[in-house]
Formats: C-alpha cells, sequence, structure tokens
DNA sequence: GCAAAACATCAATTATTCTTGATTTGACGT
DNA sequence: ACGTCAAATCAAGAATAATTGATGTTTTGC
C-alpha cells in the first residue's frame, strides 16, 4: 500500500494498545526508568522492552541512557506531531460531492 | 487491563491501519457512499464493508442510509474529541520525578 | 412477488502483533 | 578480568486482526 499511510498508520499503532496508553499516562507525570515503569504497569522485562520499542520509534516517547538505566519520557515534538498529524488526517478539504451523492 | 485503556486504544486501533487513512483521506473531500469508496481506494467489497464498521464504530466516521446506498462522512464530534483524546494522553501532568530519577 | 443492486455478515485462511522465558549485550564495581 | 545488574534481543507460541469468497438482508424496479 500507499507508503505514507503506513507510516502514519506506525505513530496510531503505537497508540491502539492499552499496555502502552498505561505507560504513557505514567510517563506525562515526569520521566522515569524502566525498572520503575515495570513495577508501575505490572509488566515483565522483556514486554515492557518490546512496548517501548514500539512507543520510541513512534517519536511520542524518547529515551535517555545514564549508566545502565534508561530513561523515558514524552517527546513535546513528537507528540506534538502526532496532533498534527490527526489533525490534518481528519480535517475537511474542499468539499466535493460523489456523482452518486449528487 | 483497565478498560478505560481498552476504550481509548480502540480510537487509535481505527487509525492504525494504511488502509482506513486512505479512506479517511478520501472522506476529507466530503460524503461518499460505499460503491464510490470502494472503486477509490481498490478493496472488495466486504473488505471495505469491515473496515467501515471499525472507522464508524471509532466515532470518527458516520454512516448516512439513503435507500440501499450507504453514505460515509467525517464526524466533527468524532474527530474533534479524538484529538482531545490525543491531547489529553500526550500532556504532562505534575511534575513528579521517580525514585531513581532524584 | 421476483430479480437485481448495495451492503452486511459469516467462516476459513493468512498475516500481524503480543506475550513469555531464555539468551545476549553493555556498564559498573570489585 | 569477573560477577552482577539493567535492558535489549531472540525465538516459540498464543491471541488478534485482515483478507477473501460465500451467503444473508434490505431496498428498488419491474
Amino acid at each position: 500500500m500507499d507508503s505514507f499511510h503506513e507510516k502514519d498508520a506506525k505513530v496510531f499503532k503505537a497508540l491502539c494498545d492499552p499496555r502502552r496508553l498505561a505507560i504513557l499516562e505514567r510517563l506525562r507525570s515526569g520521566e522515569r526508568c524502566a525498572c520503575v515503569l515495570q513495577e508501575e504497569v505490572d509488566i515483565g522485562q522483556s514486554g515492557l522492552s518490546y512496548h517501548m520499542k514500539i512507543l520510541c520509534e513512534s517519536g511520542i516517547v524518547e529515551s535517555r541512557q545514564e549508566g545502565k538505566w534508561t530513561h523515558y519520557r514524552l517527546s513535546d515534538v513528537g507528540c506534538e506531531s502526532a496532533i498534527m498529524l490527526l489533525r490534518r488526517l481528519t480535517t475537511p478539504d474542499a468539499q466535493q460531492k460523489c456523482d452518486c451523492c449528487k
């Protein structure tokens, strides 16, 4: 299919899993390291890592390495561009009717 | 899992498929009946019906019956509330740090 | 009432995503 | 260099979602 729709879909794929939404909700109150997130959302280590990768690749979350810890936080830029994308996708264009709608 | 996250995820599930994004894009330029959409996005009849159901159930699209035709259009209310949901999910809260972030 | 058109639904297959435990990698302290 | 801890990656299975063709439903025209 169209590659730009694939790319847009990726952002929403990051948002369409309840566990990832639970993670996002935790990050709203500030940066967190993986080990803390893991407890807060009650998930296994490899499971958290899997979901964090998806969130980071979508651009909504960014990570910061500090020694052996990884800290995650919401990305201002990523979040804002996700909102703008959604707005763009749902904003009406020029008003044209198809044939069968007169 | 938390049922409210399940419910929120549903909106984004509607948006995370490239074919559905292609459909949305078509609807931006105005209402369309299923038969026209089907041609425009090059999909089979039952496939379109499947995707339209998901879009309608998310609230982003609404449908209107006219005889044997079904017309679909973007829902102002649904689109706006999807944007507000995304904004809410990505807006930082009170700034608290977890223990290991000092 | 019958046939056809426009969709919706169903059922079977395929594809994708999620989960889980095991292994690997990289950083740190000793 | 070795052991340990934090995460990432891998691999196998389970769960979900998408595709496709067949069947069902409703409306319209005859």
